[in-house]
DNA sequence: TTCCTCAAAGATAATAATTCTTATTTAGGA
DNA sequence: TCCTAAATAAGAATTATTATCTTTGAGGAA
């Protein structure tokens, strides 16, 4: 299954160690951007013998070679993000639940909107929108 | 001089004492997007005697309060902003740099495109802008 | 102005999340 | 199959933040 995953490592020469391949499945399962604490519970479930230091490093590791992004919440508690395509995030003021927002016109509209309106003294490599307010569900 | 801070304090029946103002000058003269500690050390510099809980405590009264904000950033420490009214940021992947940035036609045009295209069950309050990339200076 | 009360501050212990250390194991190339 | 560097396990250490409990003082009332 998770051939692009294996092949990812690969390229990045990570080795692919049972314990990556698990945490990458733990990411891919628990949808809604997952904290840390969600993941290794995950994890001691299903593979009770990998230890919590291995979580944070093979995450770590992850974040460094663009597998998976960070994301903060207002409470202090970070996330991980295993989606790679350029989306944005809505944040529920109410309960902590962060969507994924994918809007290709809204994307257009931005590169657009800089390409003709440069920041002084910065070169912006990407822009994400943080939109803020309530699920009605 | 913050005639303005203590009549919000006020407003919300909070009493103006000397380690509250202490932490309102610290984070107005410390720019940048200060974190907990960089007031910390501020704080210690020019007033020994108030305590680290103290200035825990004071903040988050303050972000309760709306005086104040924190930053969301893919780094694990939380930062804190002063500047209250709609603004983005500017965020440099090589030093740890935030920077504010404020563009009114920016955000009409955010206004307008979400006025046009609302959001499936969902009900924004606010969009900011994270826009990465690099100071060349 | 003085007094009183409750919110706020100080000191420090406790907690929680993450990082570090060191010994051991193992993926994957030779 | 063997070798080596990279990765993991276990648990100690660190760090940021929160909680507790006692003392202090801001600010309203008398």
């Amino acid at each position: 299954m998770s051939e692009f995953f294996r092949k990812a490592l690969k390229e990045k020469g990570l080795k692919v160690t049972p314990q990556r391949v698990a945490i990458f499945e733990a990411i891919t399962h628990l949808k809604n951007h997952p904290t840390a604490e969600n993941i290794i519970a995950y994890i001691k479930k299903n593979h009770p013998n990998i230890s919590v230091g291995t979580v944070y490093k093979v995450l770590d590791s992850f974040v460094e070679n663009k597998l998976l992004s960070k994301v903060k919440t207002e409470k202090d508690i970070m996330r991980y993000d295993s989606v790679l395509t350029n989306h944005h995030h809505l944040y529920c003021t109410e309960t902590d639940r962060i969507e994924d927002y994918e809007d290709e016109q809204l994307n257009k509209l931005i590169e657009d909107y800089f390409k003709a309106h440069k920041i002084k003294n910065f070169n912006i490599q990407e822009v994400k929108l943080q939109i803020t307010g309530k699920f009605n569900n």
